[in-house]
DNA sequence: CGACTCATTGACGTTCCTCAACCTTAGTGG
DNA sequence: CCACTAAGGTTGAGGAACGTCAATGAGTCG
């Protein structure tokens, strides 16, 4: 799956080119990238100007404060989502996968709130934010796929505010690695073998605690047996032993009444 | 601003009642609570189908993994979203003040991934889901409106993430009340008195603490000559000093080369 | 090869979690 | 009305966890 089409024409552009395609195909993919039906696009002639983008390893695809002019979707890499705070810190939001939405915040102030570059060779989908309404009103199906990833985005902040819970670091770090597993699952890529495109400071800062605790954290899962991990080569052995893990809270437990589970 | 209109009608409920009004009105009130522009919603006469919904204090207006029926919008209150993790750890995950959007999570999956209660006497839009596809084509005033709604509640997860930076709890506590205190701002009420509706362990369980230490951080930040409490009666005496507070970090500073600014 | 970044590991000091006691407030029943 | 209980909040003491500083090694690039 994900197999990555033709790219064609080679419009030069900073970092990295734009190809512009006025092709059914790019929407279709598009929709299906977010996880929608692309059954039914209807037979509008119109040009989607829907456009793809690559951005190199390190390379800006955004920059914090920048006038929003486009939604973009993930096709294929990794992104950082970065905000500089204002005293230098370098605080890392989110990482995005292939799939995902990226810079939705920017709609309610029609500037960019943060800072995405790319941790590897990425490709992304380009709509124009003066397209975006009339694309979803003449395609039903992409006004519902976009709705759909919004939804899942939102998610995701709610799986985020869950790994960052009062508990160990290496539960954090246990959390962090299961909830990369499945969104790279989700990508299409295998749950198991994870190769990590960001780095320890990286993930810190995604956390909340110091990037020698993340590395002393990797090691001790890897005493445990529970991974093996070689730099950014990441491989779990053990999965229900690391879901587990995840699940230790420090207190020992406290008295609730509710039952339903609902992984995210 | 934010005047209660009257309440018509009574069927009863589990925990409130519901409110079935087909009036222009209620749609128009909805929009400008979501802060867009209401000017122009089109003399379509169909029925809105859009109802209010009260839940009184320590009431559920969602259960962890009941289906997804409506979208809510809070007219007035403060709700508390919770999820239950698998060893009985009640994990809060936002407090939702009026204007928000609630339970659009749920959407991708089709059922509620958190529970959400009300902190004190409150009052929902609700928007049944299968009514949203047409309110949202009928009316694209409402639907702009729900998609900044949305851009901004995906803001606010972004600065959930700067709040749960590496520092320390005091820090952490410091940015809860400044966030608080702008989103009490935008809802119409004074950002300088916060009338706290959650208990010092809702707020210890979204900061990633113990609630003994947001016990010792609020009389820290007292103790600084920042803020007077009294209980949950909070009042901020110095938001300069609170911001300089706020951008601490526990690392002394690394070199970054950027600098736009862009607070949430 | 040297300069740089990244990752790991150790030693030490601070923060914060844990357990505990105590106080206030609210609700309940004698 | 008061005793009793329960829940929320504050504060203290001790110990575990984590941040900080430092040294080392591996990998990369010019």
């Amino acid at each position: 799956m994900m197999q990555q089409p033709p790219l064609q024409s080679h419009a030069t552009r900073a970092s990295g080119w734009t190809v512009p395609i006025a092709e059914r195909t790019l929407l279709r993919e598009l929709v299906q990238s977010l996880g929608g039906h692309a059954g039914e696009l209807g037979q509008s002639d119109i040009a989607t100007s829907i456009t793809l983008r690559r951005i190199r390893p390190d390379a800006p695809l955004l920059l914090e404060g920048a006038p929003m002019q486009a939604l973009y979707v993930l096709r294929s890499g990794v992104l950082k989502c970065v905000k500089a705070l204002e005293d230098g810190y370098e605080q890392v939001l989110s990482f995005a996968l292939p799939g995902e939405l990226v810079g939705f915040e920017a709609l309610h102030l029609g500037r960019q709130c943060a800072s995405v570059v790319a941790l590897q060779d990425s490709i992304v989908y380009v709509l124009p934010i003066s397209e975006v309404r009339r694309l979803r009103r003449v395609f039903p199906a992409l006004d519902e796929a976009l709705q759909l990833a919004l939804s899942r985005q939102l998610a995701h902040a709610a799986s985020f505010a869950q790994m960052m819970a009062a508990v160990g670091a290496d539960v954090r770090l246990a959390r962090f690695l299961l909830w990369m597993s499945a969104r790279m699952a989700k990508a299409g890529q295998s749950p198991r073998r994870l190769l990590l495109r960001m780095s320890r400071r990286d993930i810190a800062s995604l956390l909340g605690v110091a990037h020698e605790t993340v590395s002393r954290s990797f090691s001790q899962l890897a005493d445990s047996g529970l991974l093996t991990v070689d730099n950014r080569d990441v491989e779990i052995l053990h999965f229900d032993g690391l879901r587990r893990h995840a699940l230790s809270t420090r207190r020992p437990v406290e008295d609730v009444h509710k039952s339903t589970a609902c992984v995210g």
